[in-house]
Formats: C-alpha cells, sequence, structure tokens
DNA sequence: GGTCATAATTGACTGCGGTCACATTCCTGC
DNA sequence: GCAGGAATGTGACCGCAGTCAATTATGACC
C-alpha cells in the first residue's frame, strides 16, 4: 500500500520524507473523518449513527468514508490502535523502560486501563470490536494505511524476552505462550469490567493477581 | 415429525410436564431452521447465507425465523452452547471427573479443541461470535429459551475449587482469577489457531505450555 | 504550460438484516 | 363445539452498510 511517496527532486533528498501534498491531505482527511465519527459515536451511540452521517459531519461523500474505513467498525479498531500507539509515544520504546519485569507489565497495564477508565463507554465498543475484528482478515480494504498492530502483544513479548535474560523469567519459559497468556488476561479482563463495571480498584486487583498467578503459578 | 400421541389426559398432570404438543412443535421447528441454517453456512459460508435462504429451506417465512433466532449470529452462539453442553453430556457432570486437576482441564480442553478441528471453518465463525456476544445484552428476542451460559468457566471454576480443596491449589490463589485466566488463555489459543491454521499438535502444545505456566508460573 | 496515468472522490444503487402490523393457529373455559 | 384471548407465523416494508462506474484532482514527465 505504502507506495512510498518521496519522489521529491533530489536537492533535498537526505532531509525527512517531508510528504507531498497529496499524502498529507490524506491524513488530515483520514483523521477529519475519524473525528467527525466518534463525535457521533459519544453523542448517539455506535449503532444509532450512520455512515452517511459520518460522512456528513466529516463533509465528505459517503464512498469516501469507507475509502478510509472500509467497514464501519474500522472505526472501532483504530481506538485499540490509538492507544497502543499513545502508550508508546508517552512511555517511550519498551526496550528502554526501567524496572523489573513484574512492574513493567504493570506499567503498561495500568496505562491503559487508565485510558479505558477515562472514557468506559468508548473503551467499551472498541475493545469489544477489536477483540473480534483483532485477527480477522476483515480489515483489509482499499487504502487503510499502516496495519493495525497488535503493539500490546509485542511489548508483552519484549518485557518478558528481556526478563528471560536477565534471569528473572524461567529460561524453559516460551516467551510467546506467556506473552500471548497475559494479553489475553488483560483484555478479557478489561473487556468484562467495561462491560459489568465495578470499581476502578477492581479491576486493578484482578489484573494483579492474574499477574501473581502468571508469575508464581497455582500450584501447591 | 414423531408426534407420538401423549396429550395425555389431565389425571397424570403431575408427573414431567411432558410439553404439549405447542412447546413440542416449537423445539422440532427452532431444530428445523437452526439445521437448515448449518447446512447453508457449511455449503456456502455464513455471509454468504441470507436469512431468506434459511427461512426458505426451512420452509418458513423469515420473520419466523427471527423469532427464534433473534440476529444471524444467534446461529452461532447456539453453537459454542451446543459444544459446551455435549462436553457436560459426553463426559458427565465436572464433580464426577476423576483425576488431578491438570488432568481434568486437559481433559476439558481436548473435548473441546476436538470439535473445533473437526470443523475448523464453522468453529472459527461460532467461536469468534460467541467471544462477541458472551457478555452482551443482544440476545434477548422473542422467544429465545436457555440463556446461552459459559459452562466452560464454570467448568474450569469447578475443577479449580476442587483442586483446591484437595491441597493441589494453593489456599491464596482466588479462584475467579485462576478460572477466567484459563478460559481467556483458551480461547485466545483457539481462536488464533483456527484463524491463523497450524497442527493439532501445535495447538496441543500452545495449550499445554499455557496450562504449564499457570500451574508453574513463569518466575524463576 | 500541457499531457497523461494514476489516485482519490462521489453518490446513485443494491442487497440484506431486521421490524411490525396483521393473519393464523392453538389452547382454555364454558 | 364455540367464543375469545394468547401464542406463533407471515411477508411487505424499511433503513443502512457497502459497491462501483463515472468523474475529478494530483503530480510526474517533457
Amino acid at each position: 500500500m505504502s507506495k512510498s511517496a518521496d519522489q521529491h527532486s533530489r536537492l533535498d533528498a537526505a532531509l525527512p520524507p517531508a510528504l507531498g501534498r497529496r499524502e498529507r491531505k490524506k491524513r488530515e482527511l483520514r483523521r477529519k473523518i475519524y473525528e467527525a465519527a466518534f463525535e457521533l459515536f459519544l453523542e448517539k451511540g455506535f449503532e444509532e449513527t450512520t455512515v452517511e452521517e459520518i460522512a456528513e459531519r466529516a463533509d465528505v461523500a459517503k464512498g469516501t468514508v469507507f475509502n478510509y474505513f472500509p467497514r464501519k467498525t474500522s472505526f472501532l479498531a483504530a481506538v485499540a490502535d490509538d492507544w497502543t500507539s499513545r502508550l508508546v509515544e508517552e512511555l517511550g520504546p519498551v526496550e528502554g523502560w526501567s524496572g523489573t519485569t513484574r512492574e513493567k507489565l504493570e506499567r503498561a497495564f495500568l496505562f491503559l486501563t487508565d485510558l479505558a477508565v477515562q472514557n468506559p463507554g468508548l473503551s467499551r465498543l472498541a475493545f469489544f470490536e477489536s477483540l473480534r475484528h483483532m485477527h480477522s482478515p476483515w480489515n483489509e480494504g482499499r487504502i487503510t494505511d499502516e496495519e493495525p498492530v497488535r503493539q500490546f502483544l509485542a511489548i508483552s513479548r519484549c518485557v518478558l524476552r528481556q526478563g528471560q535474560l536477565s534471569g528473572e523469567i524461567r529460561p524453559d519459559v516460551e516467551p510467546e505462550h506467556a506473552a500471548t497468556l497475559i494479553e489475553s488476561a488483560f483484555y478479557r479482563t478489561l473487556v468484562h469490567w467495561l462491560q459489568e463495571g465495578g470499581s476502578v480498584d477492581g479491576l486493578h486487583d484482578e489484573i494483579s493477581g492474574k499477574l501473581d498467578i502468571i508469575f508464581e503459578g497455582v500450584a501447591a
């Protein structure tokens, strides 16, 4: 998809790619549509918002919306994507994090749950949908820029690998298994909390309890 | 089909409810629609099958289909439900299972993965949908009989409680956390396998590896 | 500046999921 | 066996997600 459009005159070729007008406009428009969509979702709910309305508010035709978000649910997948991106932006690249393995994982979890807690309604939608679409082939479409990647899984994986190198994690543990285990536990807990409600402390406790199990095991 | 005349008089009314003709027909029709639907899903896929076609094959009107399955996706939720029911039917009530906690869990997992392996395409659909609808309020509709319950979660919970009583599981472990942890790990693994494909052995290994982690922990 | 290929936009159109007001069937009590 | 009420069946109808052929903007190249 990314046809690396940095065909600018070779005079300043060495400098940052400095996206051409076309690419820039594409991104701006994408953002405009995205924002229009979520304004509406928050105002009247996801199901109740029609793509027509999104198009109208973003001042484009309906077809254009589908150029950028090939399914209505693509908007929701984009949220989860946003969050994991924000996590990396605000906390920096995982490789640089300090502390024990456990601390690093907890840091990531806390960051994400805070985002969820700040906007439970939207999070519920987004996480529910993302859970469903995550591995599904539905998201391929016309334009779609960067593939929504499961950055959080990547984070767990990376943290665990580091932990294994530093000797905190047993060497015979398959880091991939542990990473997906943690990830699925986190999603499940968060989704359940978003669905059923409950105190924020309860959410933190549950996540913490599950990390305990993953670190220490349940066997007597 | 077999309307064996048991429209008994009220003389033996105290005995088992012995559903009247109406109730019996309701169940028969529900089954007929269900079967028509899955014949079609298997022939041409879920998305490609229209409710109109299901109605046609079951020889009822479209509206009737929606009486029994208020959403098209209700069919899929029904599958997952079937499976957990079959598990209980074929392996008996969990309370009676013998073996270690670990063995019991593995037995349940194997049973379910076998069902999934037998029909990966349908399983993928069904599990995705069940994942989505599980806690959702969408399934209430006109007629809908028994609520789809997360029997598998119930099984994990029960097995773990037993294990705690028998001393196999540490007493300070919150069984609810462990149960949902196991359940989410299982679903995630199965869904991922259904999506990405791979060998059946690989699937078993991954589940087994995750159980190892849950039992023994990852900490050095 | 002009030409041309390609990327992006548009909105009329389609097909299908889901609803609903009405028809039909079944059960109950007399 | 017959009224009448409740449960169930029916299909015309509707709204919306998603498509696509036609149209317009963009930038590469001369």
